[in-house]
RNA sequence: GGUCUCGUAGCUCAACUGGAUAGAGCAGCUGCCUUCUAAGCAGCAGGUUUCAGGUUCGAGUCCUGACGGGAUCACCA
């Protein structure tokens, strides 16, 4: 964690002092500084040990001979030396020229517009059945990285691809078909994405009870005993045989079959009746999507673009670029870049994922012109990525340099994956009907919400529930996988998102009885306390953490950064009074001062999707 | 088996990209509400950073190897 005007400004100064003491030149960006850890004094260390041997000289005559310099300079108040580490106080007034500069900069942390166009996909479900855990640290992820882009001054185009074909949703059209006596969402009062996803779930259990059946049959018994081989038990052949059957007998894979190839054939009745289906899905999907707070800039759909990237192939089957086996299936030779040969058409000449995906990158380019491509995809697919990205580069795509699969871990829970034969995915909507009713459960114990109406406090239910929610969803590295304690993610109290918001309930409970400080009477003789400084510090840093958590997609930096801010303002809160401060100009400073850390809490939280409620 | 990835307190996660005595939260124990919201604060306890070597002033972080988890290696999506 870094402070961008007081570290640099340390670096030069240390730089200057090289070089004017030893005569040694430095380039300032090559000095490391960091933030003095607490058991010593001092705010920033200079760290000297790389100077001892360029140098030729002892870490305390270099200590002392830097101290002597630098402790006259303006800045800094004093130097202590431990070791190779040169610890440095900065003056009073710098730190309130800081919080000046930041209640100053009404845009502090944003950057000005680039004009430079990024893309984010996120979310990407397949319309069969309702969302989950999995897809909301996805959404979360790709909501995050787009707002932490927007700060950062990009043109954000936010985008899905629909898996809205393929044989798993003609499962559903098919289960609704047999199974559903025309019932609707409406007339069951069901969520459309739930009401598909019921009869998927239907259709799975009508599967495998025919597959059960066959293998008691006599027609299957003899199919066992025929191809098992010696050493496998019934058990695990069956087991193994499971989508082989579903492909060569079963009778209600034959039809689900037929029916897709229906749909490809553009059958009206079939496509009418996945019509119908999809758009009850996506009622279900545009409700989860708005409960999330997310936002889709264009949707692609798959059924428009399953087909894209053929012609490309065939235009760099010309070139050289892919090469066709005698079956007439194409490849692309990767082994240079230390990858395998990949297909890319089928030797009937149809598509792959592959081709797919190298169709849908250009369509979006044409369409949106962006650099800068962010996938927001499970690390399950992280050699399709890598394939895909050297492909478009060897295809001298313009934007082949932006591609960047964001790859996050699998979700799991204290008990183990989620598994759907199980029962133990857990659904989205479920997931924050729960946070929420246990923040209101939060309320009713701790909440100081007296005089609100049924309104407000739902919104505050609401909003406290879902911070929750995806504050712990968000505060994991997400590249890790992590564990998900649907227990823990109902908690208030720690690391949590109602934590940091308890923060900002705090600082508008006193700013509702003072009102803002003035900032004209700021530079008033008063000296800071620690926790003072310590806040000011955080705060320098929001435009560093910004900048590194768009350069490393990364949005747990900021969960952290809002925690730590939240943190070190309820020490503050409890050492420092507001009200009953022990001077007009310490009243003042600190109101100032909690005006700048509420509104870099509601920013930082608002770009993770998190809402600060007034009260709590 | 090949490739990639991860391994930090009982549990869930950090560690400013190589810097000081590895930090938080949860769970456990102890204090603090007549005072700006106790969804809070302070403290105790908890560690050979999986193991073994190496690189250097310095390694949880980089390199090599082992062990252990996970992912992936379809003319599936």
């Amino acid at each position: 964690m870094s402070n961008q005007r007081i570290v640099s400004r340390l670096k030069e100064i240390s730089s200057k002092a090289l070089d004017e003491v030893f005569g040694h030149k430095v380039d300032s960006s090559q000095l490391i500084v960091n933030q003095t850890k607490k058991e010593f004094d001092g705010n920033y260390t200079l760290v000297l040990f790389p100077f001892a041997k360029a140098l030729r000289k002892g870490l305390p005559e270099i200590g002392e001979a830097l101290s002597n310099y630098l402790t006259n300079l303006a800045e800094i108040r004093s130097c202590g030396l431990v070791a190779g580490f040169l610890n440095l106080e900065i003056e009073t007034s710098e730190w309130k020229k800081e919080l000046q500069l930041i209640a100053e900069d009404l845009n502090y942390g944003i950057s000005s517009a680039s004009g430079e166009k990024i893309m984010i996909e996120f979310s990407s479900p397949n319309t069969n059945k309702p969302l989950h855990l999995g897809h909301i640290r996805n959404i979360l992820l790709g909501n995050s990285c787009a707002r932490i882009h927007d700060a950062l001054g990009y043109e954000v185009v936010e985008t899905q691809v629909i898996n809205d074909r393929g044989i798993a949703i003609c499962k559903s059209m098919h289960a609704w078909q047999e199974f559903g006596n025309g019932e609707t969402p409406d007339s069951t009062g069901m969520k459309g994405d739930h009401f598909v996803g019921k009869y998927y779930v239907a259709y799975n259990d009508a599967l495998k009870e025919e597959y059960l059946k066959f293998q008691s049959s006599k027609e299957g018994l003899a199919f066992l005993d025929s191809k098992k081989k010696s050493e496998e038990t019934a058990e695990t052949f069956w087991s193994n045989y499971k989508n082989a059957y579903f492909n060569e007998h079963s009778t209600i894979g034959k039809a689900t079959k037929e029916m897709l190839l229906k749909w490809e054939a553009g059958d009206s009745d079939t496509i009418a009746l996945w019509k119908k289906l999809n758009d009850w899905v996506y009622s279900g999907f545009d409700k989860t999507y708005e409960r999330l707070g997310v936002n889709f800039t264009k949707n692609y759909y798959e059924s428009d673009t399953y087909k894209l990237g053929k012609e490309s192939v065939e235009k760099y089957l010309k070139k050289g670029l892919f090469y066709k086996e005698p079956d007439g299936s194409v490849w692309i030779d990767l082994e240079d870049a230390g990858m395998d040969k990949k297909l890319v058409l089928r030797s009937d000449g149809t598509s792959v994922y592959m081709t797919q995906d190298i169709g849908t990158a250009q369509k979006r380019y044409e369409e949106f012109e962006t650099t800068k491509m962010v996938y927001v995809v499970g690390n399950e697919q992280n050699y399709h990525f890598k394939v895909l990205f050297e492909i478009l580069k060897q295809m001298e795509e313009p934007y082949a340099d932006g591609l960047y699969h964001l790859s996050y871990g699998m979700v799991e829970l204290p008990t183990g994956k989620m598994k759907s034969r199980e029962g133990t995915v857990v659904d989205a909507d479920d997931l924050m009907d729960e946070v929420i009713a246990e923040a209101k459960k939060s309320a009713l114990e701790h909440g100081e919400i007296e005089g609100a109406t049924d309104e407000e406090r739902n919104e505050i239910y609401r909003k406290v529930g879902l911070a929750a929610l995806k504050f712990q969803m968000i505060r994991v590295n997400p590249q890790k996988k992590m564990v998900f304690d649907p227990k823990e993610s109902v908690d208030m109290q720690g690391t949590t998102g109602p934590y940091v918001q308890n923060a900002f309930v705090r600082i508008q409970s006193i700013l509702r009885k003072m009102g803002a400080g003035s900032l004209e009477e700021l530079h008033q003789e008063y000296e800071l306390k620690e926790e003072e400084k310590e806040l000011i510090i955080l705060m320098s840093s929001y435009p560093d953490i910004l900048k590194e958590a768009g350069s490393n997609y990364d949005p747990s930096l900021i969960a952290s950064f809002g925690y730590s801010l939240a943190k070190a303002f309820h020490k503050f809160y409890h050492e420092c009074s507001v009200l009953n401060a022990e001077s007009e100009q310490a009243k003042n400073f600190r109101l100032v001062l909690i005006g700048q850390v509420s509104r870099l809490l509601e920013k930082s939280m608002a770009i993770l999707g998190i809402e600060m409620p007034q009260r709590m």
